[in-house]
RNA sequence: GCGGGUGUGGUGAAAUUGGUAGACACGCCAGACUUAGGAUCUGGUGCUGCGAAGCAUGGGGGUUCGAGUCCCUCCACCCGCACCA
């Protein structure tokens, strides 16, 4: 028998099927496990190798924790809602259901071709009426729901109403409430609702017709097509994580994420303590009112040389002066053309001076106030008081407005650059004089709460999250306008399906295409809401429906939930490091809060994998400059092999160089009797790396990829050996790079062929080989060979090699016996065992495979063909190539499957030694290696090393100083 | 600028606690078997050197009997955040 992957793969996959191997239940004795995947958005593009990196890795430590006895929770769906399905409609027709459904086909058929363990019976589709239900219902969890500022946590909104009808608020008394309309109840509540309606400035993107999130648009642009974005006032639904800022942060502490995923959430929250402190304004009308700045260093309070506005700030037009109106005005105008991204990265300073002044509260000076673009005006006040002696930025500002600057820290600064540091001594402020930075920030929010001009503040730099997308492809949100005021629908109504729509053009005043659809945007009741939900939506809770995802009565059982719990294994990509995962964590926490779960943190352990790179081809096409007008085959170009161009830095190389070139090749004669002398265009292309092998050009494929190549001509590679034996075609050489795996750079391999071609044994195992799981790396399909031949030279110890003799195959036998192990093969497999469990409890999936391949090429090389030794490998082989374990592992003659097999329990007796080789070391250098007993003295093991010729000889005959001898590990002499 | 990460052969990478640097593969070189092989097997392969030996983990310095690993410093690249007060 030879090893038929394809056969073998097909046939267990089936079984595996059949006999429903992966179905977990809810009810089991064995502790439980959950591993999940984030679920991917099933593109038309399909899998390339990259996806399935972290599903390999996912796979492996599921399968390794059922044969360790757990009941293993391993579910995979599909995060079905959003943009590009809904872009693709509108270029083609193709209703996005029909699409999607079309994609998630073909991603299902790919994923399982790679021999997942998935229980399907428990698939979720976010696009599901039956899934999107809950999550509309869980979206009126958050509407009825407001955040409990004293408990810190989220309660029912019934609560508060309750409250505000017996007790009333600071606002208003319970009287008043009571006598409040229904718009201005409403008006109070939003205020407070999780998931609320606002008007706000969102990113509005023309050419989407939609809103973007803040982690959607990069530079400037919308991260899909690349839309321009501008701002605009809409109203929009939000969900305030702002209430969770606190407990978000708290919750990183008993999670295991890494320390970089830790770092970036606490970053986007964005959490730091300061003050706000009121300065009074003067002008010529004299008072206007309090400008409230926003600091985190109220300790430089003294150093204040002028404040600076939000260009947006709404004190400005009261208090700019006649003579600054023209400037202040030109400068706002200025502003606004620009977006908030150009607004932050420019680098020039820029600002006006609005003719009034602050008076200081201490010290009652007179402080400018500016405005400036670099001041933004969602955060904090939109104001802040500039120290340009502690502050760089301020600083840079002062010197380029030539304001005075005053030096509250001394000596620490040098009047050329500001100094932040905290580990001054303050002079030349008052009742802060002599202390360090450190103390004097309590001292001076005391005193400013102490005279009443202000009060400690916390700030986050995180925004509540925009909830609402103008489009068509999302969650309906489950709401009714009514005279301007939400009403939510009825729960047992739910699911708001989604009506069919023809087109999915934008409705009216920037609204979704819903909007377009009079007899259901129009009820009796009022309007519908017009906008969907985001992507996030559907993600936010999706691992608890794998709980119990036919469950039509709730989102999940918390009986279900209770049982699973959170995820103890999460592994993704770090793209989602602040949308997704800070989402997750809310929803989570509200949920927990409302009682409908019992754990308040989704993902216990969070692995990131690395990016899987392509890595592209180039094919090199030289062209006559255009300025020669004579038309020869040159000017449509010719395809140079790399080798003669990678010399070459610049794209445009003159005609003497090119000429050097063409030396070495038969074009030259050719060439240099058509031509004068030109500048010739190197211009680089992307190939399809499918039909490149290494560095080497299919030419004949290259001719019929596309059209324009039909007649494309070739200067190759040609060595003169190869000229010697006769060659004249040579080989085209290609240039290569690594870049991000994408369609359009023609760098993608489809997991499908790989499969195809090793199967997916080796696919599975070469992708988890490459390297760390954590890290990126490019892609080579090359070495996938090595791996192939491992799994070969596995089945060689279960079967002879077939022959080929007198025209006839001859196939192998099987070659196993039950004949006991000697302690050399227990040794390797014990070693094994142990390396294996190891490897793959701390997912080092790479150094697992190689000790794998150690292990076989040992045994081969000890003829073990013993079945008490290779089934026990085969176990430990299961969770990284499943479908050649259990057909080996039934051609021992096992019954069952080896999916439920009892893992090998490694057991030192067999590898313990009796001796150890020592490297000997003069010096801290390896010059020999000597064999010593386990349990030799330093004193056995002095007088051996002492005598050793190769010591002798570095020892040149004088006394070493000393002699380490560190048991189990080496000895080294000092000389 | 701030935060995080990475830097080791021609390539992907090992080295879990400071203890034989380069395991395991790819590629390459040589050979065996074969009608053939892009199958399989054997040997070699960090660099310099005939050799003895020397040099090697981004550069420089330090701690140590001993450093890829610890400390200081500089450099390059990648990711995240960014005039965030």
């Amino acid at each position: 028998m030879e090893y038929k992957f394809r056969e073998i793969e097909k046939k267990w996959q089936q079984h595996w099927k059949d006999t429903n191997a992966y179905r977990v239940s809810n009810v089991s004795d064995k502790p439980k496990y959950y591993v999940l995947d984030m679920f991917p958005y099933p593109s038309g593009a399909g899998l390339h190798v990259g996806h399935p990196l972290g599903y390999i890795a996912s796979d492996i430590y599921s399968r390794y924790k059922r044969l360790k006895g757990f009941n293993v929770l391993h579910p995979m769906g599909f995060d079905s809602f959003g943009l590009p399905a809904e872009q693709y409609a509108i270029e083609t027709g193709q209703h996005p259901a029909e699409t999607t459904k079309k994609n998630i086909a073909t991603f299902k058929k790919q994923l399982d071709k790679i021999g997942f363990c998935y229980d399907w019976s428990r698939e979720v589709q976010t696009s599901d009426p039956n899934y999107y239900k809950w999550t509309q219902k869980i979206f009126l969890e958050l509407y009825n729901s407001y955040f409990c500022n004293t408990q810190k946590k989220a309660k029912p909104i019934k609560e508060l109403i309750e409250k505000y009808a017996t007790q009333g608020s600071k606002h208003f008394t319970a009287k008043q409430w009571n006598n409040f309309s229904a718009t201005e109840k409403e008006t109070w509540l939003m205020k407070r609702r999780l998931a609320h309606s606002a008007y706000g400035e969102v990113n509005w993107c023309e050419a989407l017709g939609t809103v973007l999130a803040n982690d959607e648009v990069v530079n400037g642009v919308s991260e899909r097509g690349g839309h321009p974005v501008v701002k605009k006032k809409m109203r929009q639904w939000y969900l305030r994580i702002t209430a969770y800022a606190d407990r978000l942060l708290e919750g990183l502490e008993k999670v295991s994420f890494s320390e970089s995923m830790k770092e970036m959430q606490r970053n986007w929250i964005g959490k730091s303590e300061g003050a706000e402190i009121k300065f009074k304004v003067g002008s010529r009308k004299l008072e206007v009112g309090d400008l409230v700045v926003y600091t985190t260093r109220p300790d430089t309070i003294f150093g204040v040389d002028f404040m600076v506005l939000a260009p947006e700030h709404e004190i400005i037009e009261s208090i700019t002066t006649a003579e600054q109106k023209k400037a202040v005005e030109d400068y706002i105008t200025y502003v606004k053309s620009r977006s908030d991204r150009e607004r932050q990265a420019e680098k020039n300073i820029s600002g006006v001076f609005t003719g009034a002044y602050a008076i200081h509260p201490f010290s009652n000076k007179q402080i400018p106030i500016w405005i400036s673009e670099y001041v933004l005006s969602g955060y904090g006040t939109g104001a802040i008081m500039a120290v340009p002696c502690g502050d760089e930025r301020d600083f840079k500002f002062a010197k380029h407005f030539n304001i005075p600057i005053t030096n509250i820290i001394g000596k620490y600064f040098n009047g050329n650059e500001a100094n932040p540091s905290k580990e001054v001594i303050l002079e030349n402020s008052d009742f802060l004089n002599g202390l360090q930075m450190k103390e004097a920030v309590e001292v001076a929010l005391q005193k400013i709460e102490d005279w009443d001009i202000g009060k400690r503040k916390v700030n986050y730099k995180m925004r509540d999250a925009g909830f609402s997308r103008q489009r068509y492809w999302g969650e309906p949100f489950p709401i009714i306008w009514k005279d301007g005021v939400p009403v939510a629908l009825d729960e047992n109504t739910l699911p708001l399906e989604l009506p069919h729509v023809d087109k999915y053009s934008p409705g009216p005043e920037g609204e979704g295409p819903l909007a377009n659809i009079e007899d259901w945007i129009n009820t009796p009741e009022g309007r519908r809401e017009s906008s969907t939900m985001p992507g996030y939506a559907g993600s936010s809770w999706y691992f608890l429906r794998y709980a119990d995802p036919k469950n039509d009565k709730e989102f999940a059982s918390r009986q279900a939930t209770d049982y699973w719990n959170s995820v103890d294994l999460y592994i993704g990509g770090t793209e989602h490091a602040v949308g997704h995962l800070l989402y997750s964590r809310m929803w989570t926490k509200v949920l927990f809060d409302l009682g409908y779960i019992g754990f308040d943190e989704p993902f216990k352990k969070l692995v990131n994998q690395g990016m899987i790179q392509g890595s592209s081809r180039y094919v090199y096409r030289v062209q006559l400059g255009k300025q020669l007008g004579v038309k020869t085959k040159w000017s449509e170009g010719v395809f140079v092999s790399y080798n003669y161009i990678r010399d070459y830095e610049t794209h445009v190389i003159n005609n003497i160089e090119f000429a050097k070139i063409l030396s070495k090749s038969e074009y030259f004669v050719e060439y240099i009797n058509d031509n004068g002398f030109d500048l010739l265009n190197i211009t680089p292309l992307h190939v399809d790396v499918n039909i490149v092998d290494g560095n080497i050009l299919d030419i004949e494929a290259f001719k019929n990829w596309k059209p324009e190549y039909r007649n494309a001509e070739f200067i190759t590679y040609l060595t003169l050996s190869d000229m010697d034996k006769g060659d004249s075609v040579g080989i085209y050489l290609c240039g290569a790079e690594v870049e991000k795996m994408s369609k359009s750079k023609y760098n993608t391999i489809n997991p499908d062929d790989l499969c195809e071609q090793y199967g997916a044994d080796t696919f599975r195992m070469y992708e988890m080989f490459l390297g760390p799981v954590e890290q990126s790396k490019p892609w080579d399909t090359k070495g996938i060979e090595g791996v192939h031949r491992f799994l070969k030279k596995l089945w060689r110890l279960f079967y002879s090699e077939s022959t080929f003799k007198d025209g006839q195959h001859i196939d192998g036998k099987p070659i196993w016996t039950n004949d006991a192990p000697t302690p050399e093969e227990l040794k390797v497999l014990h070693k094994t065992i142990k390396k294996i469990d190891e490897d793959t409890e701390r997912f080092s999936y790479n150094t697992a495979v190689s000790a794998f391949m150690v292990c076989i090429n040992e045994l081969s090389d000890l003829k073990c063909y013993k079945k008490a030794v290779l089934e026990q490998v085969l176990i430990l082989l299961t969770p990284y190539a499943p479908h050649i374990a259990e057909e080996l592992w039934h051609v021992l003659g096992n019954e069952g499957s080896v999916l439920d097999a009892t893992y090998p329990v490694y057991n030192a007796v067999y590898t313990t030694e009796s001796s150890k080789e020592y490297p000997i070391s003069i010096n801290g250098k390896m010059r020999t290696t000597l064999i010593f007993p386990i349990d030799a003295e330093q004193k056995d093991v002095e007088p051996v090393v002492l005598a050793n010729e190769v010591v002798q000889r570095w020892l040149e005959g004088k006394q070493p100083k000393k002699i380490i001898y560190v048991k189990n590990k080496m000895i080294n002499v000092v000389v």
